[in-house]
DNA sequence: TTCATGACCGTAG
DNA sequence: ACTACGGCCATGA
């Protein structure tokens, strides 16, 4: 496993309930500012093994990247569940809701 | 090692 | 606003 999975793990770990962040944001943290396809890669790979927050990572777009209904529903569902504010589409205000690590929103 | 793939991102029409 | 294309890089066969 590259260093940059590890530290990537560890950055969507690090986000605290309420907050999304997106792929290129962990990322661009993890040390590859390119890597966001490895972001969710890893996350489609750990989250059944892990329990990595995944329904808080979203796409650059501030929508939400499923395109399995059911998966996209429960993601909806649980962040709505932390008081994120979800449109019908997915849709998500970045503005309000992104997590900045180094701003420590926590 | 090489090939194909993916819960993406940014730019262009 | 939406669709299409290319680039990106780790992972698995």
């Amino acid at each position: 496993m590259e260093a940059f999975t590890e530290k990537a793990i560890k950055v969507i770990r690090n986000i605290p309930p309420g907050r999304v962040m997106t792929y290129g944001q962990i990322a661009s943290h993890a040390g590859s500012p390119r890597g966001a396809r490895q972001v969710a890669r890893l996350l489609h790979s750990m989250s059944a093994k892990y329990e990595l927050p995944w329904h808080r990572v979203i796409n650059a777009q501030g929508k939400i990247s499923f395109q399995d209904t059911d998966n996209r529903l429960s993601q909806t569902k649980l962040l709505q569940n932390e008081g994120v504010e979800v449109c019908s589409l997915g849709k998500i205000d970045l503005k309000h809701y992104r997590h900045d690590p180094g701003h420590d929103a926590f």
